[in-house]
DNA sequence: TTGCTTAAGCTACAATTGTAAACTGCAAAT
DNA sequence: ATTTGCAGTTTACAATTGTAGCTTAAGCAA
């Protein structure tokens, strides 16, 4: 994912691309914002501009059909895994263990999750 | 830290915030200058502004010698785990453990990360 | 067919951010 | 004593972001 997608998805289009990858298939602006608008509270208004703004940043894509149908063109894992490198590169000087002797020093791991991490680093491969 | 000291750090005056946490003592805006203008290539006026923010933003602090000295209110571990901990509410779902995977996933670990993490989770405590 | 609803597009507007110039006052050099 | 330079302060200005209204056109209800 270049940096040129990604990058400019910001905290509130944030929201509209995790319903859209939530969602199975492409979805019109009405169920979109039956959604947000509970949720985040946000004006119709408001929905369509966050909309426009990621399909002119490449991030959604739309298809017409009776009205328009919107769905991510980067996926959740192509997003997650920019930001997180993008993370380690800012503040991490680019080291991926930097970042994980942080959240271990500092707490930020719960018992779950450090259950979780034994099982995943146990004997596999 | 609060949601109001590190939140607001943008990636401007992070770099301000660096150099300071490198310093081990307090450095006058003639220092701060020296590095940034070269690495960076900003102008005298634009580290200045980074600076006074900063210091509006209680990053940093001021003392006033003969001219002020300026040093990091937060530190830099303080800052790198809220950080963190900010990616992985707002991308994974809370869980510390999601991010891990992620990285695991894709590729964002050398052998030499995942050998520290076997070692880190295998049998303590 | 005629207006009502609403999708889509365009415009708005304040706050933040990146970047920097202008101004002001003190301190050092002459 | 003056001048000059630089620290500190104030102001600027465009791009981005959060948030939303106005306008236009088309489909649907009456």
């Amino acid at each position: 994912m270049s940096d040129n997608l990604a990058s400019k998805i910001t905290d509130s289009e944030l929201e509209v691309m995790k319903l859209l990858w939530r969602a199975k298939d492409a979805l019109p602006v009405t169920a979109i914002r039956e959604q947000l608008q509970g949720s985040k509270g946000w004006e119709p208004a408001t929905i369509k501009t966050l909309i426009s703004r990621l399909v002119s940043k490449g991030a959604v894509r739309q298809e017409k059909r009776n009205v328009y149908y919107y769905s991510p063109v980067i996926t959740e894992k192509e997003y997650s895994s920019w930001a997180t490198k993008d993370l380690i590169t800012r503040i991490y000087n680019g080291k991926a263990s930097e970042l994980i002797a942080s959240l271990v020093n500092s707490n930020g791991l719960t018992q779950n999750d450090i259950a979780e991490l034994r099982s995943m680093f146990k004997v596999e491969e």
